[in-house]
DNA sequence: GAGTCCCGTGAAAACGTTATCATCACTGCG
DNA sequence: CGCAGTGATGATAACGTTTTCACGGGACTC
């Protein structure tokens, strides 16, 4: 099938073993252009004979950037991250193009710089940064001009074009429904903050003020269940607590197993409610009630935004996608209303 | 800080603002000769002015590769794939790499050949095939002679160098486990086949026969842990499972749900193991005994077997990875032990 | 003090492809 | 029959970088 060749074949050997010319290699294989049925068929011989492949470096060097749209996020499997990245590597592959990915490992100013760096050194079309962590915030603040770039982010932002999941509508949906449940007021384990004033904290503040009911300290549990579990471990033991929304969907199951240990029942003493739809929340016992929001889209959108960008067209309506409450069955009424 | 130009900045523009040579520029970016202090120092000056940054196609052309790995893999948001992944781009990035990722939606040819075109129109350094499915395994069967591939597989395989993760043994472990608590055979929900002769299934089924067990049917769930919930139902009702093997945790916490649903106990009626060693198992209740695997190790050693093969360098020893047997509390004794 | 070596430097070539331009043959029209 | 128009083709330039080569000057050796 392929004859060997001491180096990876160049498009001046098929053009020599086709009896053409190098740019009418280059016209097959583009289409750019006509060539004759005849030249056309030996061309796409001596490609098959030889194993040519077109070399994307020499490629992308003429053509001024290439087919690679670089994704920058502070982790990779967590379950709304991978399905954000699911949503870009998708529309795409789709499309053309092949993502990279670079894990920024932590949000100071070194780390975020070198690792701009590190993935800038290749020739990339555009960049979609995962703006979910205080990681992704320092990258988007870091990010050199000139590059194309999207943050994809649980609420709007300034700087660079943002493509959201409206975390903080998202958050009071959960509070609001919670509290018209007549839950006098309602717990907050929270993922790291990406911003004061927004995301899915701010909402479940903003849903409790607005009810006049008491703002509770915010618990931090990180990324960690465990850490949610431990927190969950002392909840337990406090009579006032009765509904607890969690940042994730993986704090609300360590917390979720605190209670269970304890022997606290769910919904009837303490209503759990968490936030992105992990399809394991749903075979949990109790099934957990969750805010869903659609990652994999959120991904096809940054994509088609930055797309956009790059072709200086006119970027897709920028619709936010819509959170949806899913109502299972760690939410219910407080124990007070249970009793009347 | 940096001035204004019609186009991004090049080498050029570097080295007529520093009055040195183009060379030279290069020479103070890749350090590969010394070059004066006092030059070296306006080389960097004008690169800070200008914003200058390499054009990674041009470099990837001269040298003739790239620092880039491509990753392809059936599926990147599943616990093992996602970890698998996670390790390979943590030890890229450590290496000065980075990963490009492409999913392979199918195992007809055609799909297959289309990915892999669009993956290697890129200048890749190399390539990692996750070889978890079907997908994987026609994947490494399709790819161009040429091109430095590792497979990173369940078991050993042939044609491209492997780094393996023992499923065989891991599931001969867990099956070996439950037969000697007293279970006279053990059930299988298997995740989809990645080999007959090797892999998770068959682990279990010679674990089995060389206890001189009974081998029940396979139950295949795909990847769907809805789907081992369907099955788990059915098998509440049957009085001869005593102990049931999933082929990952997600289909083994589809199982749980079912037989809580149906009220039998675990582990007290029937025992379940799982595979992976997802996080939320261990938060479940009961908590999912299961059978550890390093996802993010095999990743960090695929890598380095890759880095080795482009170096033409010795391969790290290539041990695979150990699994470890988790015992929780979804696994005991079979009823009829219990009784006596 | 003359020859040799080494170090820093710049000019030019090279990487593999696509874009631009000119050329040539052919067709269709007047 | 002549001319404009068209369509396919090849020569050449261009992309931005690194590598190779040659050169000049200073330091060292004898």
């Amino acid at each position: 099938m392929s004859r060997s060749l001491s180096r990876t074949p160049a498009i001046t050997d098929v053009a020599k073993l086709a009896g053409v010319s190098v740019p009418t290699v280059s016209r097959v294989l583009t289409g750019s252009v006509p060539v004759s049925p005849e030249r056309r068929e030996r061309v796409l011989r001596a490609i098959q004979e030889l194993g040519y492949r077109p070399n994307g470096a020499a490629r992308a060097l003429i053509k001024g950037h290439q087919s690679v749209i670089a994704v920058l996020a502070g982790a990779t499997t967590r379950y709304g991250y991978a399905l954000t990245i699911q949503g870009i590597e998708e529309a795409a592959r789709l499309a053309g193009y092949i993502v990279m990915i670079t894990v920024i490992e932590a949000d100071d100013p070194e780390t975020v710089s070198k690792t701009i760096d590190l993935a800038l050194a290749n020739p990339v079309a555009g960049v979609i940064v995962l703006k979910f962590d205080p990681a992704g915030i320092a990258t988007v603040r870091a990010m050199p001009p000139g590059v194309p770039v999207v943050a994809v982010a649980g609420s709007r932002g300034s700087g660079v074009p943002h493509v959201v999941l409206d975390d903080t509508t998202a958050a009071m949906t959960a509070t609001d429904y919670l509290l018209e449940l007549g839950h006098r007021t309602v717990h907050h384990i929270a993922v790291p903050l990406a911003g004061r004033r927004s995301g899915r904290s701010a909402g479940w503040r903003k849903a409790l003020e607005r009810a006049g009911a008491e703002v509770p300290p915010l618990m931090e549990a990180g990324w960690d269940p465990h850490r949610a579990y431990e927190i969950g471990l002392t909840l337990a033991d406090r009579d006032d607590v009765t509904a607890v929304l969690c940042g994730n969907d993986e704090l609300a199951i360590g917390l979720l197993r605190a209670l269970h240990e304890k022997g606290r029942r769910v919904p009837e003493e303490i209503s759990v409610v968490g936030f992105d739809g992990h399809p394991l929340g749903a075979l949990w016992s109790p099934a957990l009630t969750t805010v869903q929001q659609d990652f994999v889209d959120v991904g096809r959108r940054a994509f088609g935004e930055v797309v956009a960008i790059i072709g200086k067209s006119q970027p897709p309506q920028n619709s936010s996608g819509t959170p949806q409450l899913v109502i299972r069955e760690s939410s219910g009424p407080p124990p007070a209303a249970r009793r009347r």
